[in-house]
DNA sequence: AAATTTATTTCGAACATCGAAATATTCGAT
DNA sequence: ATCGAATATTTCGATGTTCGAAATAAATTT
């Protein structure tokens, strides 16, 4: 690395901690102040994790969220008591409970959907002709790195 | 926007939401892999925010953890205990207690550090000549972004 | 059909976070 | 200088989240 470069890698190391140190309770903070104050970002992602139309099973989520069964199932408990989804056993195996979003449900996913465009836009709209496609790189580069860590 | 540029924002917004979905639970695994199994994700971040060398006061770190003061006291009380951090009274003001990293705490403060840096390194390394400035302005419009975001 | 496995839930314990009150100290107005 | 308000932190009791173990219910294997 020259020098030059050395002092480009600092300041975005700088930049990427500050984002990833806020990310969390930004969106925290922005969910506080819409119409849904009674979820937490948890809740949230456990919401965006059922998808929009689709359902998943209580261990799905468990695993996704990484979180135990039982926990899961309190989560989901207090989501679907609060009508953000539903519980419907497979008729297939009924031992399987599959959750799915309400309406309100859904309608939380999207805003969940737009928190995370409006941060690619600030990544991308200030971009010049070509440029996308390094930026597109470098990010793709760092999922399959974060993907590499977890494989031990 | 193009087709094309459409299809490359996409792609890049779906590997972001995956990073975010994703680090803190990484990062949480690979410490309870390491040798520091008694702490948190959430300890490891009070310990970032103390600073290797210096020292913060408990309000300080209550803002900068978005925790109450009293929240604040009871993670310092057992980061304090398990030998990461010592309290010292201000002498100048002794109602303010400064938190210090301890050796074990400043060890801490370096595989944060170094976790973030293989980050940084993931989206540099490939980068070609000239292409780092790009990614250094993309992420530093993100950080903008969501500073934006939290003046309402 | 009995034993085993799988999916989920229930329960009790441990821990985290909060808000209100308590404590200690400093600052400001008289 | 002293009293009252303000500030920094801690303590306490309540609430909520997560866990692990045991319970339940349904499917699969033997």
């Amino acid at each position: 690395m020259t020098a030059h470069e050395e002092d480009s890698f600092e300041k975005m190391n700088e930049s990427l901690v500050d984002v990833f140190n806020n990310v969390m309770w930004i969106e925290e903070a922005s969910l506080r102040k819409s119409r849904f104050k009674d979820i937490s970002i948890k809740d949230m992602h456990t919401i965006a994790a059922i998808t929009m139309y689709d359902t998943r099973t209580a261990s799905q989520l468990s695993q996704t969220m990484h979180l135990t069964p039982s926990a899961m199932t309190s989560v989901i408990d207090k989501l679907e008591k609060k009508g953000y989804v539903v519980r419907t056993r497979d008729s297939k195996d009924r031992r399987v409970v599959r959750i799915g979003l309400t309406h309100k449900g859904r309608t939380v996913f999207r805003a969940h959907e737009a928190f995370h465009r409006g941060m690619a836009h600030s990544l991308f709209d200030s971009l010049e002709e070509g440029e996308a496609p390094v930026v597109e790189k470098a990010v793709g580069d760092l999922q399959d790195y974060l993907h590499e860590l977890i494989q031990f």
